[in-house]
DNA sequence: GATCTCCTTTACGACTTCTTCACGAGTCGA
DNA sequence: TCGACTCGTGAAGAAGTCGTAAAGGAGATC
């Protein structure tokens, strides 16, 4: 597991902090200006850090209701997070798709992934 | 945290004092002038510098009682407050905007802001 | 009473966010 | 190679949020 509880209120992952109660993530101790969803998204990413996470699941949690077919807004907002958080900690990458199956949340240098191909 | 607490009466926070028991606020040495509601509002969000804090919640320190539906009381102080700590000092930025969230007041050089855009 | 400051509320434009669609790149098996 | 499928992402329109000027009222001061 990739993040951890500090308290019920913060996760933490690799270089980021994600203040649950206050709507607020710190990248590098910077503060980033992430949309509700966005900023929901990321939270239910990260809570389960290291896991593939289905798109429906994280629908279910973030917006709530069921994934109707071929509603993609789960992957927009993916994308979007992702421009955001690379743009704040370039060498690093966060958000992992996993083909067929969903996305994984976790914390890695993007060297890393270039060396060990498989690993994503 | 960026505002420190250095007697139970003055926030310091950047080039900003706050004297707390005198109603007092200096920006880089010189007094400005604040009315009663802008200087509670700004003595409410330094003591939570760092922090992303809801309309409600300073309503609530502010002015008493619950925020009301569609009242905009703290949206408007917060940009008379913007005026004239912008006014006394035209290249920090103290408020920010954390959309759907609430604001944050955080010291911080205007040009950082645009070195890094999405960040805040 | 006249004037001033402050506070509250309203209004409107500007900006941001959300949703959905569309197109192209990449992958995989036949 | 071809077609089917998945995924990344730019863009457009609708909806929602925010910034701020301004109007009006209450209270203080002269």
């Amino acid at each position: 597991m990739a993040a951890s509880i500090d308290n019920a209120n913060t996760l933490y992952a690799g270089e980021l902090e994600i203040r649950l109660d206050e709507g607020l993530v710190l990248a590098t101790g910077r503060a980033l200006t992430l949309s509700v969803r966005e900023f929901e998204l990321l939270a239910a990413m990260a809570r389960r850090a290291g896991a593939v996470v289905t798109r429906g699941e994280l629908y279910n949690t973030v917006w709530g209701g069921e994934l109707r077919d071929g509603d993609r807004s789960v992957d927009v907002y993916v994308s979007k997070l992702r421009g955001k958080l690379e743009a704040a900690m370039p060498d690093r990458r966060f958000i992992h798709t996993h083909p067929g199956f969903g996305y994984r949340f976790q914390p890695q240098l993007s060297r890393d992934v270039h060396i060990t191909a498989p690993v994503d």
